[in-house]
RNA sequence: GCCCGCCUGGCGGAAUGGUAGACGCAGCGGACUUAAAAUCCGCAGUCCUUUGGGCGUGCCGGUUCGAGUCCGGCGGCGGGCACCA
């Protein structure tokens, strides 16, 4: 390598720029600051302490990086917190597979993570890092537990769950594969259990309506939400059974569609509906098919394929309408948990009560007439009509419409005192426990006579034993030896705890607030949190679109309700980022090769970088460890530095699609950042004395670009368009190459040394050492990190010259270049003596002259 | 099946209804070099009869002086979903 090309060392830069971030306590920020600044609290998803990062994290966190520091510069008063979502299954799957303690597993994962991250050069505050599977964050959640159960938020109810009956143990849904539990291959049963769950339906209305407030969220999140809510209105209703089942004499059904009761022509129950219990007690067949019912998973795949399949019980119930007899099916596709677990089928007018009525031959009577078909041409072939119409074949209803007649049936069932207009959920609570250990323990106790008594406060944190075994299946806190047992907190007497954990879910629903003052000795600090929240922006996977935010959304509510915290939404801006994706390979035997022993060769031909053997190159998708297509962050870093893989990042695309790492981009981006450090290097350092009192020519020429530089990258880092805030700098960089061949022009050094300087921050979010290090070489004062955001000069903006496109019957034949806000009759006078616009008027009738000011000129002309 | 999103050069992408393809990657040409690497400069949608013209943002239509952009329909790809009564 020449001696005389400067190189910029990042192995050297970027820790020395740490350190001297660290030092000065950058982007450290009080619990309550009193700096009068305006506040700006940035917040990615925090990680799940797995051991390494990976490029989704990358991504994730230069997305906020970016954000946080670009708000600092622009005098923001920021909080940039990192934690860990400590808690889960997999410390615990390690812990059975590797004999290391969940905590030692965990604890070591959090170390070697945040080394990485630190790398990565992350203006976060250090001292808020908490992690959720430390007494000091969970004993606050027990807190909160338990003033919502003081709130009647929290409640014990009975739930089914999927029951490993070899393990003896609870699955959770990832650990059921084709209806088997992962690791004992047994088929999953369902099975009832007593649980926890938190009244999160209390709060549907106002989790659906409130969506509308947030309009910093991506619209498909909040229909995603909506959807999950899913308000329906209906009826409520019930039908008689002819003859009574034992304590059963009426079966309640919800529909939204109680316009097409004359329509109706069975009814149908779950499999676990209480009459499909009683019926199977008795009919052997019943009972087959019942559980034929529930040995099936409810994983999407089985559903998908899954044929519709009833058991006719030979009962009937009346319709209360229409006083008609209709028999009583057990059919697979109803569901116990939405609505009552019973439906009324009209198949003319729904898809899965035709297919059904068609498999069994059940009657199909059409009630409602779509508009424009006549009476006689109504039929039903293998599509039902779901659409609005007119009513026929519908006693009082008919020549009503749908809607009308929806209004009708429901006055009607009310009158008869059968039933009544409903809004129906389809949101359910919120189960939380989960019978593992590595989780928050459920802070209550149960006695024999005192029923569930909370754990005293004083008590607090409720911690986990360490003493545990993983060395049989379930859950180890209910075989250690004495940790359940207790005496009741109330009448004394001899007690078990609850050894239920909660759902991980439950750790990351609050941990938002809980940066605000991460140390205090209670849940939260009114002052901070009413100071901070809501996150200004919050950054993370579209893959938590609906439980995580769903859930936060409601526990913040449940916050307030206690007096935790003023605001109601912890969000107030979503971003939802794209996925990392990568070419994938395999070798000739088909197994998956990691990208870093494959290389290309010469002819562009993929081969093994060991055997030379050919490589199939596959598919372009996210990375997974399944497939061997990751590419490991450290080792990016290491080889090109942090700057570099974050700047790559964020110029591939637009971060709310997914990107694709190539290393072709990677090297790309770090040529830049040589390139930038050489144009900044090549500057002397000289003082360039006063400002010169007017530029002209190439400095001239420069000072615009930089300042119009200023405006895009703001308005591009504003409207979160990173690829397009690169882009920029691309060019601007192509700007100051363009000003070192002109170096000796006058004015040139003190435009220079201002555009170098301007370069410097505007890359600052993005390139943070980087910009450390070229601006210290011009002893700019301070750090990059705690300087202000440039300022546009407005003169610089102004255009003296615009070039206007001209136009003839919407097709562009030349331009014209004309001083800003020409009078259009000049402006017109100058298109038309264009002499290719000249020609291509010739002969022509101009019939009208189109000018949009600064913009274009259009002729157009006469005839066809 | 339902809901949502997307579709622009070889590739990633840019473009308040106003010169489509900024910028980058890959490519090609040149300079420098004994040579290579690195670097620097330049070219580059496509076709043709090339001082110019035709075609061109998935396809078909519409609105407009003017459509990648707005509207209607169709197709393809991707994502979400708990058969939601």
């Amino acid at each position: 390598m020449a001696a005389d090309v400067p190189r910029y060392d990042f192995r050297a830069a970027e820790p020395k720029w740490q350190a001297a971030w660290n030092s000065l306590d950058c982007f450290r920020v009080e619990d309550v600051p009193a700096d009068g600044k305006p506040k700006y609290y940035v917040l990615e998803m925090f990680p799940y302490p797995s051991g390494k990062i990976h490029m989704g994290h990358v991504r994730n966190y230069t997305l906020g990086d970016v954000v946080a520091r670009y708000k600092r510069a622009r005098g923001y008063s920021v909080m940039h917190p990192m934690g860990w979502d400590a808690f889960g299954l997999p410390a615990e799957n390690a812990a059975r597979e590797r004999g290391i303690h969940p905590g030692r597993w965990t604890w070591d994962n959090i170390a070697a993570m945040r080394a990485e991250l630190k790398r990565m050069g992350l203006s976060i505050d250090w001292a808020r890092e908490f992690a959720t599977c430390d007494p000091a964050y969970y004993g606050q959640q027990q807190k909160l537990f338990l003033s919502m159960l003081e709130a009647g938020l929290a409640e014990r109810r009975e739930s089914w769950v999927n029951w490993d009956p070899v393990d003896n143990t609870v699955l959770a849904n990832e650990q059921v594969i084709d209806g088997r539990g992962w690791r004992s291959g047994a088929l999953v049963e369902k099975k009832r259990l007593s649980q926890w769950v938190l009244r999160i339906t209390d709060y549907a209305p106002e989790l659906l309506s409130a969506l509308d407030g947030l309009k910093r969220w991506p619209e498909r999140v909040r229909l995603m939400q909506a959807n999950w809510i899913g308000r329906s209105e209906g009826a409520r209703m019930s039908f008689a059974m002819a003859e009574p089942q034992g304590e059963i004499d009426s079966i309640e059904v919800y529909t939204t569609r109680p316009d097409t009761l004359f329509g109706m022509s069975f009814l149908a129950v779950a499999a676990e509906h209480p009459l499909a219990s009683l019926v199977a007690e008795h009919d052997p067949a019943a009972a087959a098919f019942v559980a034929d019912c529930r040995s099936r998973g409810t994983s999407e795949a089985v559903l998908e394929t899954l044929e519709k399949k009833g058991f006719p019980t030979g009962l009937e119930v009346v319709n209360p309408l229409t006083g008609c007899r209709h028999p009583v099916w057990i059919a697979n596709f109803v569901l116990m948990e939405y609505g009552t677990g019973a439906l009324f089928g009209c198949p003319a007018h729904d898809q899965r009560d035709l297919d059904f009525a068609r498999k069994y031959g059940l009657a199909v009577t059409p009630v409602v007439l779509p508009p424009g078909v006549a009476e006689a041409d109504m039929a039903i072939g293998d599509k039902p009509y779901d659409g609005p119409g007119l009513m026929i074949n519908s006693g009082f209803l008919d020549g009503l419409s749908t809607d009308a007649a929806r209004g009708a049936a429901i006055g009607e069932l009310e009158r008869l005192g059968v039933g009544k207009g409903v809004v129906n959920w389809r949101l359910r609570d919120w189960g939380v426990s989960r019978q593992r250990y590595w989780g928050c323990p459920i802070p209550v106790i149960h006695c024999d006579t005192c029923g569930v008594v909370p754990v005293p406060v004083a008590e607090l944190p409720l911690r986990l034993p360490d003493d545990v075994t993983f060395d049989r299946p379930g859950n180890p806190l209910d075989h250690h030896p004495t940790w359940k047992h207790v005496s009741c907190p109330a009448c004394g007497a001899a007690a078990r705890r609850e050894t239920d954990t909660f759902d991980t879910f439950v750790d990351s629903s609050w941990y938002f607030a809980r940066f605000c003052s991460p140390l205090a000795e209670e849940p939260l600090v009114r002052d901070a949190v009413d100071h901070w929240l809501p996150v200004d922006q919050y950054i993370g996977g579209i893959e938590h679109a609906i439980l995580h935010l769903l859930y936060s959304r409601f526990f913040t509510r449940a916050m307030k309700q206690t007096g935790a915290v003023a605001a109601a939404e912890p969000f107030d801006g979503l971003f939802t980022q794209g996925m990392v994706t990568h070419e994938s390979y395999k070798d000739l035997q088909g197994k998956w090769l990691y990208p870093e022993e494959v290389q290309r060769r010469q002819d562009g031909m993929m081969v093994h970088r060991e055997t030379g053997e050919d490589v199939v190159v596959g598919r372009v998708e996210a990375m997974s460890k399944s497939k061997r297509n990751t590419v490991d962050p450290g080792a990016i870093i290491s080889r090109y530095g942090a700057d570099t893989a974050r700047w790559f990042i964020l110029s591939d695309n637009p971060p709310e699609r997914d990107m694709e790492w190539t290393e072709a981009g990677v090297v790309g981006a770090y040529r830049f950042t040589q390139r930038l450090f050489r144009l900044a290097e090549n500057v002397p350092v000289a003082p360039a004395g006063e400002m010169p009192a007017s530029f002209e020519g190439p400095a001239r020429i420069l000072r615009r670009a930089a300042h119009r530089t200023i405006v895009a990258v703001t308005e591009a880092l504003e409207s979160f368009a990173f690829n397009v805030a690169v882009a920029k700098l691309y060019e601007f960089a192509n700007a100051l190459a363009e000003a070192e061949r002109a170096a000796d022009e006058p004015g040139m050094l003190w435009a220079r040394q201002e555009a170098v300087g301007i370069a410097a921050r505007l890359i600052s979010p993005m390139m943070p050492h980087l910009a450390e290090e070229i601006s210290a070489r011009f002893g700019h004062d301070g750090l990059v990190a705690q300087t202000r955001w440039p300022e546009a000069d407005p003169a610089l903006l102004v255009v003296d010259q615009v070039r206007l496109a001209v136009q003839v019957m919407g097709k562009l034949r030349g331009t014209i270049e004309v001083a800003p806000n020409t009078p259009e009759a000049e402006v017109l006078a100058l298109a038309e003596a264009e002499p290719n616009v000249l020609r291509a008027l010739a002969g022509k009738r101009v019939v009208k002259r189109v000018y949009v000011v600064n913009r274009i000129v259009n002729f157009v002309l006469a005839g066809s």
